[in-house]
DNA sequence: CATCACGGTATCCTTTTCGACACTATGGGC
DNA sequence: GCCCATAGTGTCGAAAAGGATACCGTGATG
């Protein structure tokens, strides 16, 4: 979980770009940040926001983010279970981030090789 | 190559962010960008300012990010050959965001759980 | 009594990724 | 004659990622 892509971060200055992409990157992972900042939301919420995630993935993908100190998972002690995700301060932290790739994302839409 | 990690994008308003993470993912494409912001760099000079990556890796790296037309590779007919690899536009266009990803990693440094 | 919703696990299997290694052609240096 | 550097390519195989499916316990609902 939330093991660094590279061993051995010896790659010069810029390094710390990986070490970044590293834990945003993940299939699912920028998305649900993204999801996230909006506001505090349930597990199922996240699944239906992502309609292509498998239940095991989500919950893969929302270990992996916790274990990197991005969000916080809150189970309160129901039943029917209710868990919360937020984020934490670190993962808040990252929200210029992802809107600078969501930006770029945005303006040089690679969706359809750019129709229209 | 470069194919888009989500066939389906129906991912609401977020899946821009992966569609640019998509981009720049790939293990060793951050930092090759990054060491593109310096200038122009031939095949080895690149290889080695990033140590652990292999030929192959390389190679394939670099096809990708020049497929998705990210950098513009430069063939001169000579013997030995020389391979030049530069930022395309577009490529260029993606500072902001290559710097956004440094600058985070720079200051929460995960490399070792924040030593000091 | 059967079913649904919740938030997951566990297992299996396929696909993708990635490292190791060998091989290519040419020209120059030793 | 042999090895080095250049910029790759090809093949092999291990490991990891990721999808499909089934299962869990509980409480409410029908």
């Amino acid at each position: 979980m939330a093991k660094p892509r590279h061993e051995r971060l010896d790659c010069s200055p810029g390094c710390t770009v990986e070490a970044t992409l590293g834990l945003i990157d993940g299939k699912w992972k920028g998305v649900i940040l993204f999801h996230l900042f909006e506001g505090v939301l349930r597990f199922n919420e996240i699944r239906r926001r992502l309609p292509n995630v498998t239940q095991r993935m989500l919950t893969n993908q929302l270990r992996e983010l916790e274990a990197d100190g991005l969000i916080v998972r809150t189970v309160y002690p129901q039943v029917p279970p209710k868990v919360e995700y937020s984020l934490s301060e670190r993962g808040r932290s990252l929200e210029p981030v992802i809107m600078a790739l969501k930006a770029w994302g945005d303006v040089h839409a690679p969706i359809h090789q750019k129709a229209a």
